[in-house]
DNA sequence: TTATATACATAAGAAAGTTGGGTATAAAAA
DNA sequence: TTTTTATACCCAACTTTCTTATGTATATAA
């Protein structure tokens, strides 16, 4: 990431999510995803990214199948079953997470209230 | 922080927001306030906390006080100059932040709209 | 008398990033 | 034609920030 020192520890969240909704991807259109989704705001660097991916599937949440495609190859990643359950883990503790930021930061707060 | 590996840096976010609400704090205050305004969900270690209070005052960020109360000392922080600017500037980061993370997260959302 | 609460602090280690390097192909710009 | 940019993968050194464990000290509750 850059110019973020936040985001430490969603980076595995934001992976296993965009591979839920698009099956398939490969580690460079990940990063092209992350940056058109926000805009440029933020930008997924490759030396957190590679080894977030394999780390991930070192514990079985993803596997991974090679294609060469106009002479490069690509390394293609999808969830496991495992990978699946652990999606709605890691959304739900990132959500409960920032919910809890919002208390303590904005008073006002309510759920559901803008 | 405990049970939360999530969004590393929002320690000192959160230390200066609470800081600018209550004008003066003492570590342990700290944490107690944070405990309750989450219920019980975030607890921040003192692991965590007093380095990160000696980092903020050695920034320039806090200036600190002594107290005896009941035979024991008690440290209050508050903001300097330097810090009452900076809390603003972490606060619209980590705004700017959790947005791009719903972006990311929530194709359906839209700033504002709960 | 022992555990819990209050109140500070440090130090070893883990986790997860940044920065900067390397390899390789293809297309666009200088 | 050479260099830069884009695509596509990777690793290693370093830094920051946290966890876990420990230490000191007083006061209160079990």
């Amino acid at each position: 990431m850059s110019n973020n020192n936040l985001i430490k520890g969603s980076l595995q969240t934001i992976i296993l999510k965009l591979l839920e909704e698009n099956d398939k991807m490969y580690g460079y259109e990940i990063t092209q995803r992350v940056k058109e989704l926000t805009e440029g705001e933020i930008k997924i660097t490759e030396g957190a990214l590679y080894p977030a991916l394999h780390k991930l599937e070192a514990e079985g949440m993803l596997t991974t199948e090679i294609q060469q495609v106009d002479n490069r190859v690509r390394k293609y990643y999808s969830l496991t079953k495992d990978g699946q359950k652990e999606v709605s883990a890691k959304m739900s503790e990132l959500q409960s997470f920032v919910g809890n930021l919002q208390r303590i930061l904005d008073p006002e707060w309510k759920p559901g209230l803008a």
